[in-house]
DNA sequence: TAGTTATTAGAAACCGATTTCCAAAAGGAT
DNA sequence: ATCCTTTTGGAAATCGGTTTCTAATAACTA
């Protein structure tokens, strides 16, 4: 095992000074000629800086911190969260930037998320999953971090996120052409923002069209998964005597769920009632009846929120925080019914 | 935003040395009076040491690295394997590490897996997806960096990964309990050791209880998913006259691609062939039929690697490595029929 | 009580970069 | 050729700890 390499050594090596070493590797003022006989060596000998030194004197680390709160029992299990941090990964991973997780404890002791960030020199933070209540997050949000988040929003921060409202604009079109008249819905857990914005642009646009929407046709689920979908569907048709002809669902998850719920009281999908889902996770297409659902681009919201992320860092524009939406699709599959009428 | 603390800050107020407040902090030399007052005033200021200059001059940084490879096309979506991965996350942050995915490239430069554990002095690191023949990872799992696979075996590692002999000892046992006489297998490809082992069980089995195994009954998909299962089951069965009425497959995930094969030939699942799984991922359950598969303990592999390359990391035993097998579990469903014979 | 040993606290070196400040060299203008 | 700018390379300070070595103190032994 041969020893480490310094930048005394390679200074050394080519006579020369290691601050002069430091700024040929930093884009610092060198000439041309002793950057490249720099560049060269270091290529050769495979000298790379150690990253520990660097960060305690820099104010940088090339490192981005990732918030992804285990408290909504959303784990890296979770398709959709996953994979906007898989796509983000890739991406930010071509800058050079590499991530690590944020956590609550440190060696030994108890941690803030602004701590850690400032602890660790974190250079920017992604925000996939969090609690938009949390003290630590607004603390960290507020801060002069750099941050990007795929789930919350809010004044303070940068969003990507899926245009929900006009996923849900796709699905009632679509439940209207395909001749359904009494659109319902079974919203997930406002708890979340992206639960929220999907039933409020369900009932703007229903009565921007002018049509119908008796609460009796809305029902909020208890969770976020199958269990939850079965009895709000349940609950939901149980009650009424003109039942919906479709139901629009605020997660492909509950879906499933809604549609097992919808069958259990003796009805079937899509011929009595169409459903349609909403992130086209890959049990979707598998499912029967296969669910017609509104795909969410994550690979898109995972790479735009990397680029925005990287420009703040590099102070490239974006001042101030907004928005930004990521158009959907609709996804047809056998769960929605064309009928006569 | 007040000034940061350091130990000198924390040495001046206490009228001590830094070195002791250090030795304080990490278990030195230091009478229990003074560390004591040391540890109260700490955690009364909220001091917590700086990272970088903690891992510049020590040998160790409270982080274990993760090979995630993607070349595989195995990104954290993976359901095994993100799930793998979170549990053992949650386990050794209790422990107070983090987690870090290793790149391959640093800030600007290229770097092998070994220089990078090196340069950022990782204390261990988990394998969670690797090809086994990449130079990198074996130079890795040659060095003097504690590692812990889940994924691949090799005589320098220590492995924790489902009991694959088990599983498919469980499924034939259990085709036979139900009746059946002509098994078959589609095996996943052969690239990934799992798989592997488990087409080398089913042979075993197969010949230690004398049953017949005609070569014509066993094949191996193309790829990982649906699609490969699919064309796999048709070509399997294409050719067949006498078909098998059972087929064990290598994954769920392949499982929904062969079922719909099957169907896609005119036949039925269950009633004309049975199919039994392995990984038992959420699809599996909401799938039709639903799918009687192998569960994998993901929590138990994800704890059980945390608790070993935390014990490597301390010393702690496990002085040569080995292997350890998570027992599974069969999970009975609908994708295999009672026979009567 | 004197002498020896075990503990405890501090001084100083060190980990490996980055960065500021300065002097020397190079380039331009007259 | 001389004087003034602009570039370039180096010396030294700094980032914030850990660790080794030494001195002082406490504890123990005879």
């Amino acid at each position: 095992m041969k020893k480490k390499k310094t930048i005394y050594d390679v200074a050394k090596a080519l006579n020369l000074a290691p601050s002069t070493i430091s700024k040929a590797l930093n884009n610092g003022a060198v000439s041309s000629k002793t950057k490249a006989r720099v560049l060269d060596y270091v290529k050769k000998t495979g000298y790379v800086t150690a990253t520990s030194a660097r960060i305690l004197k820099a104010k940088y680390s090339w490192t981005i911190g990732v918030v992804f709160s285990e408290e909504l029992n959303i784990g890296l299990e979770h398709p959709f969260f996953s994979s906007v941090l898989q796509n983000f990964k890739t991406y930010v991973e071509k800058w050079g930037y590499e991530l690590s997780f944020i956590v609550q404890q440190l060696g030994q002791n108890k941690l803030s998320y602004l701590d850690w960030c400032r602890n660790k020199k974190i250079d920017g933070v992604i925000i996939v999953v969090g609690d938009a209540n949390d003290r630590g997050i607004i603390e960290l949000i507020e801060s002069e971090i750099k941050c990007v988040s795929t789930d919350i929003v809010n004044d303070n921060i940068h969003s990507v996120r899926s245009d929900n409202r006009q996923g849900i604009e796709l699905s009632v079109e679509y439940l209207l052409e395909t001749g359904h008249g009494r659109l319902g819905m079974v919203a997930g857990p406002q708890t979340s923002s992206a639960f929220t914005e999907r039933l409020i642009a369900f009932r703007e646009i229903m009565k921007e069209k002018n049509l119908p929407l008796p609460e009796e046709y809305l029902i909020v689920s208890e969770g976020f998964g199958y269990t939850s979908g079965f009895n709000a569907a349940r609950k939901l048709l149980g009650s009424l005597t003109v039942k919906p002809d479709a139901l629009l669902v605020g997660s492909d998850d509950i879906s499933f769920g809604v549609i097992r719920g919808i069958e259990s009281l003796g009805f079937r999908v899509p011929e009595d009632i169409s459903v349609i889902g909403f992130d086209d996770i890959s049990t979707s297409r598998l499912f029967t009846p296969a669910l017609t659902t509104i795909r969410q681009n994550k690979k898109a919201i995972g790479e735009t929120a990397g680029k925005i992320l990287i420009d703040l860092i590099r102070e490239k524009g974006h001042k101030h925080p907004r928005e930004t939406k990521i158009p959907v699709n609709l996804i047809v599959r056998d769960s929605v019914k064309m009928r006569k009428n």
